[in-house]
RNA sequence: GGGAUCUUAGCUCAGUUGGUUUAGAGCGCUGCCUUGACAGGGCAGAGGUCAUGGGUUCGAAUCCCUUAGAUCCCA
C-alpha cells in the first residue's frame, strides 16, 4: 500500500462525521464528574471570524481534554439574537427590497426578521464544526427560542417583583440614527478635534458680561442656568446675580457648584441639564427647570425656538455665526476632546433625558465582585481582577430597554385609569389582565384595554442568565443541578462588563451560586503591525479559506501556539504554515515505522533499549509538565511543550536511533514499544489537533470498533527517573559536539570515523554504568563512529581535539588543521571561563553569601567552581599540546 | 484627569516564593547536508549590558523608587 509522502487534511470532514454518528459528543448527566463550558454565543447571522475561531479552538481544547480524562464533557452550543446588529442588518435589506420600517407594523417587520434567521441564522454553527468544535449539537440554544424567552420573562418580572427592576426618567445615551437608547457600554469615547467657544452672556441689571467656555453652543438654546465654583474669587461678587441667555433671552440663574472647574476654560460653565449628564445631576442639585431642544433624530425641536427641524451641527455653524453677529461671541479655541459615538451606527451619542427600564445594579453587584475579589471565580490572567473590581465597584444603573423590535418585548402593560397609567408586569398578557382587575376591582376590564410597552430589551438581558437558561435552569432541577456551575468560561476581556460581570450577577441572583469556576479571558487577534482585525482594514484572513488551505489541525496550531492567556495574538500565516507542517512531520513519522517490518530473529540492540527507557522516562516528564500548564490553562505552552517532544525528542532523537538501515527490518520489541509510545503522544495531542491524532491513530494499529482517538485514555503521570535523563542530555551534548566538529571542518556527516577520549573517571561512568547500558552503543550510532577508544593520551596523530560535557575528546582526520586558528579559539575559551570562574569565586569568598544562601545553591556554586576550574585544566593541556 | 498593565534575541513570547553554570523557546537569519519517512526535510551556528538611572540584598530580569516609551480601561 502506497501512502502518499503529504499529509492532505482533507480527510479532516471524514472523523468529523463519524464522531457525530458515534454521538461523542453528546452529553447527558450521569455519575462521573462534570465538565462543562457554555459557548459564548455568537451574533446568530454572523460570520466565523478570527477572534470566534481562537476562542473557541480553546474551548474545544479544554472539553476534549476533558473527555479524553474520563469526565462527563458538555460543551452547549448556541447563537446570540443580536437585537441592535440583527435589527440593522433586516433594516438594511428590506431597504434594498425597497420597504421602510416606518411604513410596516411591528408583526411585519418581525416575520422578515424570522425569515431572515432562518435563511442566514446558524451558518456560523456549521463553520465551528469545521474547526472541530466538539459542541453537543443536540443542546443548540438561541437566545430568543422558547426556553430562552421563558427565562428572559421570568427573570424580567422576578426582579421587578423584588424591586429591582424600575422605569425612570434619566439621562440616557441616544443613538439618533438608529433611535434609540444605547447603554454606557456600548458607547466608544475617542478624543476628536473639536472647537472651544467662549460666549458671554449679560449680568441682568449691568453692562457686565460673564465669559463661559462650550464644544456645543447649539445647546445655548436650553440652558438655565451658568455656574462657576464657590470657591472661585473672581466670581463671588455675583452672588444672587442672573444672566441672559444670548439669542434666547431667557433670565437664568448664576449658581455656585463645587463640580465646576476654575482651571478649565473661564471658570464658568453654562448649565444644560437636559443635555449633559453632568448638568442634569447639577440641575437636579439646584432645582433647575430642564429644556429639551432636540427630536429623537438629532434636530431641533419647537423647544429650542430657533433653527427648528435643522440637524444639530448645522446649527451648530449656523449659531456660532449667529453669536458672532449679535456680540456675544468671544473667541473660538482649537480643541480635542472626547466624543461618544454608537458602537453600532458611529453617530455622536446624544445625551438625552429620556424614560427608561432600568436594573438597580448595586445590590446584585456585591457578591458578584465579592466572589471574583476572594477568587470563588477565579479570573486566568489574574490581573483582569482590577478592572473587574473597578466597574463593579462604581457600577450603575443598567438600562435594559431598547427601542427596537427584534428582541424580547418587555412584558409590562400599561392601563389609563382616570388619566393616570398604571404598570402590570407579567409573564403574559393574561396574567397582567388579572393584576389589572385585582388592581381596579374592575372585572370588566379586557386585554385590549391594556397596552404592551412597545421596547424590546438589551440583548445582554438574555445573554448574562446563558448559563442558566442553556440547562432551562428556571424550570429544570436535574439538568441544572448536575452541570452548574459551569467549568471555565472562555471569552475575550472586552465583553468583560457586557456579558461577565453580569452572568456573575444573575448567577448569584437566581442560583445564589457562582455561574463558573473559572474564567479564562482570551485576547484579541490582531495582524503583525499590531492593529485589530476589521472588515474595514481589509487585514482579517478568511477563516474559512485558512481552514481549507492549511486544515483545521494547522490553523488550531497556529492561533494557539502564541496566544498567552489574556495576551494579544498578533496573526501570522506563518504560524499556521508550521501547524500545517508540524501535521505532515507527524504523518511522515507514522509512514517511517508503518514501513518497518518485524523480524523475530533480531534481538533488541542494547541502544534501542536506552532509547526506548528515556522515551518512557520523558515521556512521563512531559505528562506532568502538561499537568501543570493545563492546570494554569497555559495552553500555548502546553503546545510548545508537545511540540519539541514529539519533534525533537521523539523523532529527531529517538526515531534515528532505532531506524534500522534502509530496507532491513526491526525487532518486535522495538517497533511495539515505538507504536506504544506513539499512541499515548497523539493521546496527549488530540486536544490540540483533533483530525490529524484520530487519523494516524488508525493507520498506526488495527483498530476495534470505538477504540478511537477522541475517546482514548488520557495518561496519568508517573514518576521518572531523573539521573537517566540527564545522562542522555550529557549523550546528546557529546554527539551535538561530534556533528559540530565535523560541521566545521568539512567532514561529512555520516563517513564513520574513530572518537578517542582521553580516559576519565566520569567518562567512565558515564560509559560503563552499571545501571544504564547503551550509551557508547548510542553514541557510536548517533554520531556515526566507527569505534570509540579511552586512551590515556593527550595527543594523537591525525585528530582533530575538542571538548564536550566537559571530556577531552579526539575525532579521527587526517586533514590539516589550522592551529594558529585553533590555538585563538581555545584562548577565547579560557579567557570566558575564567571570567567565570572569577565570579563564582566572588561569590563564595563573600561571607556574607557563604553564611546566608541556603546550603544547596552554596553547593550548586561549588559545583560550578569545580567544573569550571576541570574545563581550564583541559583547555589548558590542549593548548600545550597544540603549542608543542 | 483617574487607574491598570507592559518594556527580555531581528520578530512573537517564556522566565514560579529573588539563587540550577554570565538568561530560554518558536519563528526568522547564516552555513553545511540531500537516492533510503518528511525541502512542508536533516545537522549545526550566530544573535541579548533583560528600556533608563538609582536603591534594597550576600545575591536582582525578578522587590522598591525615578525617567522615558507603549498599550488598555474608566471619566
Amino acid at each position: 500500500m502506497e501512502i502518499p509522502t503529504r499529509y492532505d487534511s482533507s480527510i479532516e470532514s471524514k472523523w468529523y462525521d463519524y464522531w457525530i454518528e458515534k454521538d461523542y459528543f453528546h452529553s447527558v448527566p450521569d455519575e462521573r464528574e462534570p465538565y462543562t463550558i457554555v459557548i459564548p454565543p455568537p451574533n446568530v447571522t454572523g460570520k466565523l471570524h478570527m477572534g470566534h475561531m481562537l476562542n473557541n479552538t480553546i474551548q474545544d481544547i479544554l472539553i476534549r481534554k476533558a473527555r479524553l480524562e474520563g469526565k462527563n464533557a458538555c460543551w452547549v452550543p448556541g447563537t446570540d439574537h443580536a437585537s441592535i446588529a440583527t435589527e440593522a442588518k433586516v433594516v438594511k435589506m428590506l431597504r434594498e427590497k425597497g420597504i421602510k420600517k416606518s411604513e410596516i407594523t411591528r408583526e411585519e417587520f418581525l416575520k422578515y426578521a424570522w425569515e431572515w434567521k432562518e435563511e442566514y441564522g446558524g451558518i456560523i454553527l456549521q463553520q465551528l464544526r469545521k474547526l472541530g468544535a466538539s459542541c453537543d449539537w443536540e443542546r443548540t440554544s438561541f437566545t430568543m427560542d422558547e426556553v430562552r424567552s421563558e427565562h428572559v420573562t421570568k427573570a424580567f418580572v422576578d426582579l421587578y417583583n423584588k424591586g429591582k427592576i424600575y422605569k425612570g426618567l434619566r439621562i440616557i445615551n441616544w443613538d439618533p440614527d438608529a433611535k434609540t437608547v444605547l447603554s454606557n457600554e456600548e458607547v466608544i469615547y475617542n478624543d476628536e478635534p473639536g472647537h472651544l467657544y467662549h460666549v458671554r452672556y449679560r449680568i441682568e441689571g449691568s453692562d457686565d458680561y460673564l465669559t463661559i467656555a462650550t464644544t456645543r453652543p447649539e445647546t445655548i438654546l436650553g440652558d438655565t442656568a451658568v455656574a462657576v465654583n464657590p470657591k472661585d474669587e473672581r466670581y463671588k461678587h455675583l452672588e444672587g446675580k442672573k444672566v441672559i441667555v444670548p439669542m434666547v433671552n431667557r433670565v437664568v440663574p448664576i449658581i455656585f457648584d463645587r463640580y465646576v472647574d476654575i482651571e478649565f476654560g473661564t471658570g464658568s460653565l453654562k448649565i444644560t441639564p437636559a443635555h449633559d449628564p453632568n448638568d442634569y445631576e447639577i440641575g437636579l442639585r439646584h432645582n433647575l427647570e430642564v429644556i429639551d431642544i432636540f427630536n429623537e433624530d438629532g434636530t431641533l425641536s419647537e423647544a429650542a425656538h430657533f433653527y427648528v427641524g435643522k440637524d444639530r451641527f448645522e446649527v451648530r455653524k449656523l449659531i456660532t455665526k449667529d453669536l458672532e453677529e449679535g456680540g456675544h461671541l468671544v473667541k473660538i479655541e482649537e480643541y480635542n476632546h472626547s466624543v461618544g459615538r454608537s458602537e453600532r451606527t458611529n453617530s455622536v451619542v446624544e445625551p438625552r433625558l429620556s424614560e427608561q427600564w432600568y436594573v438597580h445594579t448595586e445590590e446584585l453587584a456585591e457578591p458578584a465582585l465579592k466572589s471574583v475579589m476572594e477568587d470563588v471565580i477565579e479570573f486566568f490572567p489574574k490581573n483582569q481582577k482590577n478592572t473587574y473590581r473597578h466597574w463593579l465597584e462604581n457600577i450603575r444603573p443598567w438600562t435594559i430597554s431598547r427601542q427596537l423590535w427584534w428582541g424580547h418585548r418587555i412584558p409590562a402593560w400599561y392601563l389609563d385609569v382616570d388619566g393616570e397609567t398604571k404598570t402590570f408586569v407579567a409573564e403574559n398578557e393574561n396574567k397582567a389582565l388579572e393584576l389589572a382587575i385585582k388592581e381596579t376591582g374592575n372585572s370588566g376590564l379586557k386585554l385590549s384595554d391594556l397596552k404592551q410597552d412597545e421596547d424590546a430589551l438589551d440583548t445582554w438581558f438574555s445573554s448574562w442568565l446563558w448559563p442558566i437558561s442553556v440547562f432551562n435552569g428556571f424550570f429544570d432541577k436535574k439538568e441544572i443541578d448536575y452541570y452548574y456551575p459551569t467549568t471555565v468560561l472562555v471569552t475575550g476581556w472586552d465583553i468583560i462588563f457586557l456579558w461577565v460581570a453580569r452572568m456573575i450577577m444573575a448567577g448569584y441572583e437566581w442560583k445564589n451560586e457562582k455561574p463558573f469556576e473559572h474564567v479564562y479571558f482570551t485576547g484579541m487577534v490582531r495582524d503583525k503591525k499590531r492593529r485589530k482585525m476589521s472588515k474595514s482594514l481589509g487585514n482579517s484572513p478568511d477563516a474559512l479559506k485558512l481552514i481549507e488551505d492549511y486544515g483545521a489541525d494547522g490553523v488550531r496550531f497556529g492561533m494557539l501556539s502564541s496566544s498567552p492567556a489574556g495576551g494579544d495574538l498578533l496573526f501570522d500565516d506563518k504560524l499556521v504554515e508550521q501547524g500545517r507542517n508540524f501535521s505532515n512531520k507527524l504523518w511522515n513519522a507514522m509512514r517511517l515505522i508503518k514501513g518497518w517490518e518485524i523480524d523475530d530473529k533480531i534481538e533488541t540492540p542494547v541502544e534501542n533499549r536506552l532509547a526506548i527507557n528515556w522515551m518512557k522516562n520523558r515521556l512521563n516528564q512531559v505528562i506532568e509538565e502538561l499537568d501543570g500548564l493545563y492546570e494554569k490553562y497555559k495552553l500555548s505552552e502546553a503546545l510548545m511543550t508537545l511540540y519539541k517532544f514529539i519533534w525533537n525528542d521523539f523523532f529527531s532523537w529517538h526515531l534515528e536511533v532505532i531506524k534500522p538501515a534502509y530496507g532491513q527490518p526491526i525487532d518486535r520489541f522495538t517497533l511495539n514499544e515505538t507504536i506504544e509510545l506513539f499512541e499515548t503522544t497523539l493521546t496527549l495531542l488530540h486536544p490540540f489537533m483533533p483530525f490529524v491524532t484520530e487519523e494516524i491513530w488508525h493507520y498506526i494499529k488495527e483498530r476495534e470498533d470505538g477504540d478511537d482517538c477522541v475517546v482514548s485514555k488520557y495518561p496519568k503521570a508517573e514518576s521518572y527517573d531523573q539521573a537517566l535523563l540527564d545522562v542522555v542530555e550529557k549523550v546528546k551534548t557529546i554527539v551535538t559536539k561530534i556533528r559540530e566538529v565535523r560541521n566545521s571542518k568539512g567532514l561529512k556527516p555520516k563517513d564513520k570515523l574513530k572518537l578517542y577520549a582521553k580516559k576519565s573517571d566520569s567518562l567512565l561512568d558515564l560509559l560503563d554504568s552499571e545501571k544504564i547500558s547503551g550509551i557508547k552503543e548510542k553514541i557510536l550510532k548517533q554520531a556515526f563512529l566507527s569505534g570509540l577508544e579511552l586512551v590515556d593520551s593527550e595527543e594523537i596523530e591525525n585528530t582533530i581535539p575538542f571538548m564536550a560535557a566537559n571530556e577531552k575528546f579526539m575525532l579521527e582526520s587526517n586533514i590539516e588543521i589550522d592551529i594558529e586558528a585553533e590555538i585563538a579559539k581555545i584562548e577565547k575559551e579560557i579567557v570566558y571561563q575564567e571570567g567565570f570562574v572569577a565570579s563564582i569565586n566572588k561569590k563564595l569568598s563573600n561571607q556574607g553569601f557563604v553564611n546566608n544562601a541556603p546550603e544547596a545553591v552554596v553547593n550548586m556554586e561549588r559545583k560550578k567552581l569545580a567544573d569550571g576550574e576541570e574545563r581550564i585544566k583541559i583547555l589548558k593541556e590542549s593548548l600545550k599540546t597544540l603549542k608543542k
